[in-house]
RNA sequence: GUCCCCUUCGUCUAGUGGUCAGGACUCAGGAUUUUCAUUCCUGCAACAGGGGUUCGACUCCCCUAGGGGAUGCCA
């Protein structure tokens, strides 16, 4: 069997829609599970929208995503160069070919042309006319000018495109890997065009020929490219080459079904309702994990099966079991929440001491030394399956380095009562006398004061938390006392039921 | 308009003729001998509609509706 090589074939428009980073990874996963090769190649052959930098932009969130290809603009590999803009010499010679069996002819109509008559028609009737077999007779190409004459007005450098000649009634049929036999009648074709006025080609070549001279044995890509596919096994046959096995992806909406649009957004933190941020820069910004994000858009479209019902997957997994076969047909809706709660599920599961390595800049930039290493560990180990994203940790953990310069008023206002110093001075008390300052010791004084006093435990715990972190939310109390340490607990008591009642008046 | 694709809880989905239609997120309630944003348990909640085929349809066929894509010298 010949080796698996897949692209990615991404127009470098400047940012990388997350659609297109599923795309990849699909690619990715296929190429990987099948031990071949996946293909980084730059469909940038429309200079009209050239973005500086997208290119760079492309790369580095490929990168972060961990789909480092095997091959192209920065990987290097024998099919190069990756850029379509540097193969053009490639694209003249093959629609020459074209030209030459009469597959394709030349066009020397001018958009304005075109347009007219596309206008003509559309006053007349009412299907907007498409440039197909029903008009090419009728417009201004080398099926309708004769040889001298088209002769004269190349060498005149007359602008001109080269278009397929779609054949008049033919069924085209595709055996897709995901959505099985599709069939299509010609009749739909329009004449596509395959070099443009200014030399570059459309995609429509560009891809054909490319994908087989990199060798692509499977093509994997969006929904939108569906309907082109009879431009696509048509162009194979005159080329006389094999097309690839084909599969195409579902797409990905907007929580109100509408397509994810780039221009609906500002920021991730405040999208308009029933929208949700294309942009993968937008999600690497925020701070999620790289696993994470791969994980959910894997999910959104493939799942591993009847009887499988994990949701976590690390990248290895998906690269083992991944399959065209387990992709989906339809269009699935991103969901912020679900890529959440999966992204606190990866940082949970991540190693304490590669969480610490991350967390020690951000401490550092907020100006906080822990006093060892020993303690951020112990730190972290409590606070990581409280986290949705790493960089929340000084919020969430700010008390385990500094003493709480204020007291939540909210927490203040709901657990502070009028008994509350007198149980934490019992409470100081007790622990002061513990031999060993630990969980248990801690949580037997605890009940202790909470009977001699005939309150429940909640009565005593809400304070005590107050006073010693500043909130009302976090790791379960005697852990989060034992960590502090004795001297500090007993401090930071003291101060609160000296500040903590003034609020209160 | 035409062509193509799609349609199971709010969302992601399992399910390939006989299931109490399962799981996950969200939400609600509860438990951890009454912290919480962790963990655990419970609950709410779905086969778009109509025709067939069949002893029997979420599963197969047809129609309708809805959604999406394409219809560019954009990809």
């Amino acid at each position: 069997m010949t080796k698996v090589r897949t692209r990615f074939a991404p127009s470098p428009t400047g940012f990388v829609h997350i659609g297109g980073l599923r795309t990849a990874l699909y690619n990715y996963l296929f190429a990987k599970r099948h031990a071949g090769t996946f293909i980084l190649r730059i469909e940038d052959t429309d200079r009209t929208r050239f973005v500086e930098g997208a290119t760079e932009n492309l790369i580095h969130a490929l990168d972060w995503a961990g789909l480092v290809p095997d091959e192209g603009p920065s990987s290097g590999g024998d099919y190069g160069p990756y850029y379509q803009s540097q193969r053009t010499g490639l694209y003249q010679k093959y629609a020459r070919d074209l030209l030459d069996k009469g597959y394709a002819y030349y066009a020397f109509d001018t958009p304005e042309e075109i347009e007219s008559m596309r206008e003509k028609v559309r006053q007349a009737g009412a299907p907007p006319p498409k440039y197909d077999f029903h008009v090419r007779l009728n417009m201004r190409n080398s099926l309708t000018l004769g040889e001298t004459e088209v002769q004269k007005l190349l060498d005149e450098g007359t602008p001109y495109v080269i278009r397929l000649k779609i054949p008049e009634d033919r069924t085209f049929d595709v055996e897709d890997k995901i959505r099985g036999r599709v069939s299509f009648n010609s009749s739909q074709v329009d004449d596509q065009v395959l070099i443009k006025s200014d030399g570059y080609p459309t995609y429509h070549l560009a891809n054909i020929v490319d994908d087989h001279l990199m060798d692509i044995t499977h093509v994997i890509r969006g929904e939108e490219w569906l309907s082109s596919v009879p431009k696509h096994l048509y162009l194979y046959e005159c080329f006389g080459w094999q097309s690839p096995v084909m599969a195409h992806l579902p797409l990905i909406l907007n929580p109100d079904k509408s397509k994810m649009s780039k221009r609906d957004i500002t920021s991730l933190d405040d999208m308009p309702s029933g929208k949700v941020d294309p942009d993968v820069a937008s999600y690497i910004k925020k701070g999620y994990e790289p696993e994470a994000l791969i994980n959910y858009i894997a999910l959104l479209g493939w799942n591993p099966g009847e009887g499988d019902e994990r949701q976590i997957f690390p990248v290895h997994d998906l690269v083992q079991e991944f399959s065209l076969e387990r992709v989906n047909k339809a269009a699935a809706v991103f969901d912020l929440k679900k890529l959440d709660w999966i992204n606190s599920q990866h940082i949970s599961l991540k190693d304490t001491k590669e969480l610490v390595e991350r967390i020690k800049p951000q401490l550092a930039g907020k100006g906080i030394v822990p006093e060892s290493d020993e303690y951020l560990v112990r730190v972290v180990d409590l606070l990581k399956t409280r986290m949705s994203f790493i960089d929340q940790f000084v919020t969430l953990g700010e008390y385990f380095f500094c003493e709480p310069e204020q007291y939540d008023p909210v927490t203040v206002k709901k657990r502070w009562k009028d008994d509350s110093v007198k149980l934490i001075l019992e409470f100081i008390e007790e622990i002061s006398k513990l031999e060993m300052f630990d969980k248990a010791g801690m949580e037997q004084a605890l009940h202790r004061v909470a009977e001699r006093n005939d309150a429940g435990a909640g009565r005593i715990i809400h304070p005590i938390r107050l006073a010693v972190s500043g909130t009302g939310v976090g790791p379960g109390l005697y852990e989060l006392l034992e960590v502090l340490g004795r001297e500090t607990v007993i401090n930071r008591l003291k101060k609160g039921i000296k500040d903590i009642p003034k609020m209160k008046q």
